[in-house]
DNA sequence: CATTATACATACCGATGGTATGTTAATCAT
DNA sequence: ATGATTAACATACCATCGGTATGTATAATG
């Protein structure tokens, strides 16, 4: 086929990434196919590739777009509540909001699942740093700010309470019984306030 | 070349795993091939495919038999302090036990990151949690015991505790600055003892 | 000792990520 | 405006890799 105008070029890549997360969401990264996804796009395989170097840059990019997207989703959410001055509660309601993310099947299977095994350890630490665990730290600070935790805890507390938000994802990506993005709110909060 | 005996046959099943164990530490399971696999043990892929129907099951093999271990060295390390009638020392001695583990290279690359990427999550938890949540639950219906917790909670907490270990240790594979296992395991007895 | 089953090696196949090239039109320099 | 260039794809092809089919020598079996 021949040259599109920039505009439509723009469009075709969304609709590359929209069929990629779809097939990395159903299948995961190593199940799914350069040809299904040009299929699902109804383009052809030198399509994805001219817009998309390799299909790990791909996946990369969906990576890093749902990443972008939670972190915007939760900074918005706790600015909302820290308008209200308590950031406190603008932790709580950051860290609420990241549940719901987490119970999402594309965030799980593509950042959480996919995500260390195709980026690597060093490439998952370096862009994950930068987006979602700040949210956590400024969680964290303010509890120290308070002088409720020691100050050298900080790293330690940034890593469990963080951990306890992935690990709600996996919990609920099981399908457990009595197990709701809720309860185990409920719970995170509860830890939190003994440590308060 | 020609029939080897039962013994001989079993030694190279497990020169196999040996290599296949390296190969899969260090490269991770995509980057690593089967026919690396056979010249690091110095076969052919033809053996390796003998002895293991996919490279899929001869990987599943490998983190079972990490788990396994895993699980042996942590009921030692509780029962030692279970005889000592102590539930929660017990429960920690675990917890402790099962840090260092994570702190291995290989258990982090084979059974945390390529782990659940290649055995998908529901596979993955199912096995995971035959092996390690009995430990978690265990110290959880301790502290509803002592009458801190609601029983109501004993869901909720042992998702959250269990997935706190698992989560740490990918904080020490990504290699998290100011992260050590001593130091995860100090915040997480904090957390206890307040729930405590 | 004849037959069978096993422990590999070798040769081969199909799928898949990636590349090289072709084609047509949008874009740009003049 | 128009020729040159380049971008947006499609098509054809290649290399690698997981997996299979087959061969072969020998241990196990009866």
């Amino acid at each position: 086929m021949a040259r599109r105008t920039q505009e439509e070029a723009e469009q075709t890549r969304r609709i590359i990434l929209d069929a990629a997360t779809k097939q990395f969401e159903i299948k995961g990264y190593n199940a799914t196919t350069i040809a299904e996804i040009a299929k699902e796009a109804q383009l052809t395989k030198g399509a994805v590739f001219h817009h998309f170097p390799s299909k790990e840059a791909l996946f990369t990019d969906i990576w890093t777009g749902l990443q972008a997207d939670l972190d915007f989703a939760a900074r918005a959410a706790a600015v909302a509540q820290f308008s209200s001055s308590d950031p406190y509660a603008a932790f709580l309601a950051g860290s609420r909001l990241y549940l719901d993310w987490v119970a999402r099947r594309d965030y799980r299977q593509i950042v959480l699942i996919d995500g260390p095994a195709v980026l690597g350890i060093s490439d998952w630490h370096e862009r994950d740093s930068e987006l979602g665990r700040d949210n956590v730290r400024a969680g964290v600070r303010y509890l120290i700010k308070c002088g409720i935790i020691d100050r050298r805890r900080e790293a330690d507390l940034t890593v469990l309470l963080q951990s306890i938000l992935n690990a709600a994802g996996y919990a609920l990506a099981r399908g457990e019984p009595e197990v709701t993005a809720d309860s185990l709110f409920d719970a995170f909060e509860m830890l939190l306030r003994n440590a308060r």
